[in-house]
DNA sequence: GATGAATGAGACTTCATTCAT
DNA sequence: GATGAATGAAGTCTCATTCAT
């Protein structure tokens, strides 16, 4: 029956999810498909394998943080300080209710050495967030310094974001954002 | 015809190598049957199957962590600057040498929704971890303040350690475990 | 939008190519619709399938060799073995140009087994060849051995078109036309 | 159950009663399988695929007829008439008894223009056939003429043979098997 | 007439696991 | 204990064909 029953758009969302419940290796095309309320042949016609469909979802995640979330960054109608609480507050609507973890992480640990497409859609996704927090943190500090202590902050938060789904609690990545602020609010006091 | 003679222990090594370049899913038996000098049917003299053999490998690894590396936070005959900066050489050695990234890390964002028993064994090697940190935390915290920090520790470490491996730059882990240390030393001299 | 005008005569040469190319069953719709300059759907307006539009490809051939090729045969204006000659050139033409081999005898190999309705056309093709063969060869042989005089030519160029095929090399067809001709003129001669 | 139904060489022959029947393209994994009582998964202990299978099946028929059929050539205790009758009564075995047709040709044909390697070995089957013809007829002729009857004797087997199929009549082969042992007497006679 | 999304059967292939020897 | 043939379910992907627009 040939009606348009779905998108592109609609499928990349759709697969987020199951890829985001299972990992790229046990997510299979037919899990895929079901997602979309296709067959599996019918996946081919959008997209020419699970290698693309995988490569579109993860450049269309990181098109949408860097359009809907680290762009509050570079909004100065509001001070460095509600900025940085700003992106926790969404860090943590994404990290914690969708599912847990971050999936650009994930994806990328358990690709790196058999999928080096997927890499550096990854690599942009983390030159785009420490930018943001760098550009925040020249607020207070030396470009340079800037960068270094985004780059120190991201792996934290990462890092958090990862105990927060081995121990599956919340709070490890609650703690490091309530933390990041207070530094570096202090930090800015100090001047 | 025995091709080689071996034991538990032994295939248990060189399978670790093999999960750790490929990954839980994309290693196949056949890959691990090679790797110990083995056919494929012979590997279920020695395991279950291959779900048993990752959580034998995740005990085997936890346990020499905790016997070789953890233990190092408990030597008292070293002055707690020392342990930390022989914990740090260390995690470089693991991190760095063998082949980039952190097993425990890797396997737990893999699995975590499909083999809940792994799980336990990688939150175990956390607990280990984070005590340890936060024993030498102790001589210059507060228990509770102590432990709070080795989390962070831990936390900034490992997303350093992902960072790495998507950027392929081990100066990741490198600046983080100096300015651990550096920050640790700031706060012993202040006391 | 439509793409481009076609119809039914240029879709056939078209596909004639692909199936040249690639046989009967390496050969998908999407390749001859492509060649077309129509989408796949499209060619469903023109032809019931893949088999209807290889039938109507081998029936089109034939015709073109019975009105362009075999017809020279018939052409008393000029000798005998000018005839032959002619057609040996114009089978040079076909079968080493454009793009090597016999399609009909590749085609009824490769189906003869799994589509019976084109060997009927095919059969169809060669009792034509052999029948303008024989035609030339009544001139000098009595009918029943001009018959088969023609067979044995016929058997004798398509076998050299084969090997000429395998080795990747049109001398098997040249030197077989030549003594073809050779011998009709010697044959000739003695009457 | 893990007895041992079969071996390779029982899968190959097996597998050629079903590329004949076929061809290669619509010879399908679980034909072959079905052939040889094994499921279609079990046919990958014993070949790495589908082309890999075909490729042997055609090594084992070239030897097949390189030490069977073609060594009669050279056996000199026959007077050379009587060997090329030989060849001519086994080729007719070959192509008329076992369904018709050259499989080498008919797998040349098909795969030439997208499986090279097979090519390669059915060149070295010709190459022995004629090599074998050749050796009778310089009994008769010079070595370079020799060479050159056999290959046209070859050209005119396998174009009877094609014949044949089409027409489904093996009068074609006999005829012309006939005529070269006629051809031959004669020839050996005027000298 | 042209489109192209959808189908669904079926292609090749992989792989964890079993078990007779 | 070791083998390796066999399994069978499941994986990715292909393709002739249909049909609403």
């Amino acid at each position: 029956m040939p009606v348009q029953k779905t998108d592109r758009k609609e499928i990349l969302k759709r697969s987020l999810h199951v890829f985001k419940e299972k990992g790229y290796h046990k997510t299979t095309m037919a899990d895929l498909a079901t997602a979309s309320g296709l067959l599996k042949g019918s996946m081919y016609h959008y997209f020419s394998g699970k290698e693309e469909l995988m490569a579109e979802v993860l450049k269309m995640l990181k098109n949408h943080y860097v359009d809907k979330v680290f762009s509050i960054a570079y909004d100065r109608s509001f001070p460095a300080i509600l900025r940085l609480q700003k992106l926790a507050a969404r860090s943590e609507e994404i990290f914690i209710k969708e599912n847990g973890g971050c999936f650009m992480v994930n994806t990328g640990l358990e690709t790196v050495n058999t999928n080096k497409s997927f890499t550096t859609i990854i690599r942009d996704f983390f030159n785009e967030w420490i930018k943001c927090i760098a550009y925040i943190y020249k607020e207070i500090y030396t470009p340079s310094e800037a960068e270094s202590q985004a780059r120190y902050a991201v792996a934290e938060i990462e890092g958090s974001v990862m105990l927060m789904q081995i121990y599956n609690d919340p709070n490890y990545l609650l703690r490091t954002n309530k933390k990041l602020i207070a530094d570096f609010r202090k930090s800015s006091e100090k001047q």
